[in-house]
RNA sequence: GUGGGCGUAGCUCAGUUGGUUAGAGCGCUAGGUUGUGGUCCUAGAGGCCGGGGGUUCGAAUCCCCUCGUUCACCCCA
């Protein structure tokens, strides 16, 4: 057991799985893209009043932050999500709206791990921030819903909700208190404290012991002001023109407090765990003028990377391997000859590698083996004393010997042309 | 923060009512093959039995504490 390791919540993404990881990002990157949302990079900090605007009854802000006092007296915390720093990103630098940007990245909470919940986790996300079109609101949810069928997820359900404008909201969660103050006896302990916070967040307790008292609740519904019931009814038309398959779940709340209106979670049939929502997103109408900004209205959603590559191995789908490599370079002269050709194959844009040490030939053959490498080039002490190389096939064993000068070539012709790498801006 | 399960080799795990030198498979290294991988055979390396304390003639095994991990509540992606 070495002397240190990696923090509760934390954990190394070591190979492959860090390349499968690299790959479902690049996959969601080229979707957005394609769709016009360019990349943002935030920082991992932020004052700790940018995350505070997520909600003072939330758990996240109250006592999952990540906080500490640099060494010029600033309250600082790790972000705890994206949302609110490209809010305030907006709030700084006033892009033109509409800004669409998509990011990825690590976020920090001090929760108890458990299945796909770490106290660092990532991200992939997008926002929009300066429309108010339900018909964005389409596009933002296919966007999610698209990402999911590219990586070949097939049991991944939508659900969505309208938590209404800001009045709605405020006056649903009055109704919503009323209520459970009124069926207090039959609500668990743990639910009470929670009526104390947030009415709405009752609605999420898997108790059973609060089922019944849950299932009788009034429903947003009733309490959605002309506008915000059209712009939802909106919305679901929009999904159904795409042929987006949904659930209305008039249940759903989420647990940041900025959300107003659409609000949606993606939810993996795959995962037996209770952590099942690999996405989930909404509007947050108030939250760029909240941090100081214009009133802008604002919409996206993040997708965990950790439950997604979960649910993937529960559906064995987006399996990744390792590219294979085109040559694998076995010198047992010394070493020098592999140095060099290893060298002058890469220049010319073949992926190559080489033993070390000046291993047994036997020990570099499993190597190449191991590497995954198309042709093993072979420089012994004949083909050294020859200005020859033996090229060999790794899958067929047929093996040739030709002149060094016609390496570069016989490769070529064996495994096609390759392109020098350099960058083409 | 609350509660349950589990910590033995790099990995997956055996290890009997406490008994003397802690095992297997996979992986790794080397040899079988004086230049040739994937199969096979042989050998080798690799362990403070998570850490600390206690009970005992004797502890991987029993007890306590602690750390880690895992699952659930909670919360959320």
């Amino acid at each position: 057991m070495s002397s240190f390791q990696t923090s509760p919540g934390t954990r190394d993404i070591l190979p492959p799985h860090a390349g499968r990881w690299r790959a479902l990002i690049q996959v969601f990157a080229d979707g957005v893209e394609s769709a016009g949302y360019q990349n943002i990079i935030p920082p991992l900090f932020e004052d700790l009043g940018v995350f505070q605007r997520l909600g003072d009854a939330t758990d996240v802000v109250t006592k999952e932050m990540y906080d500490f006092m640099d060494k010029g007296g600033r309250h600082i915390a790790l972000r705890p999500e994206h949302t609110a720093s490209v809010c305030r990103a907006f709030a700084q630098h006033r892009p033109t709206p509409p800004w669409k940007v998509w990011y990825s990245g690590p976020n920090f909470r001090y929760e108890r791990p458990q299945a796909g919940r770490f106290r660092q986790f990532d991200q992939v996300g997008i926002e929009v921030l300066g429309v108010d079109d339900s018909q964005l609101d389409v596009e933002v949810i296919s966007l999610g819903w698209d990402f999911y069928q590219a990586i070949g997820l097939s049991n991944v359900s939508l659900v969505i909700n309208s938590l209404g404008d800001a009045g709605d909201r405020g006056r649903y969660i009055e109704a919503l208190g009323a209520y459970f103050t009124t069926h207090s006896e039959t609500l668990s302990e743990q639910a009470l404290a929670t009526l104390e916070r947030n009415p709405l967040r009752v609605l999420d307790s898997k108790r059973p012991q609060d089922a019944s008292a849950i299932a009788g609740a009034p429903a947003i519904g009733a309490f959605l002001s002309t506008d915000a019931a059209a712009h939802f009814a909106a919305v679901c038309a929009g999904l159904d023109a795409l042929n987006i398959p949904y659930v209305v779940n008039e249940r759903l709340v989420r647990g940041l407090d900025y959300y107003q209106r659409t609000t949606f979670e993606f939810i993996s049939g795959s995962l037996d765990s209770a952590q099942n929502a690999v996405g989930g997103g909404g509007r947050y109408d108030g939250l760029v003028e909240d941090l100081g900004g214009p009133a802008t209205p604002g919409i996206g959603f993040a997708l965990g990377v950790d439950r997604t590559l979960l649910a993937c191995d529960a559906e064995e789908c987006f399996s990744y391997g390792f590219p294979a490599l085109d040559v694998f370079v076995i010198d047992t002269t010394g070493g020098s000859y592999a140095l060099s050709i290893t060298h002058q194959l890469r220049h010319s844009g073949f992926s190559a590698d080489r033993a070390f040490e000046g291993r047994s030939m036997k020990s570099q053959m499993k190597s190449a083996d191991r590497s995954g490498a198309q042709v093993a080039v072979i420089i012994g002490d004949t083909e050294a004393e020859e200005s020859t190389c033996t090229v060999r096939n790794l899958s067929t064993s047929e093996q040739t010997t030709i002149p060094s000068t016609e390496l570069q070539s016989h490769l070529v012709s064996v495994l096609g042309p390759r392109q020098p790498r350099r960058h083409t801006p």
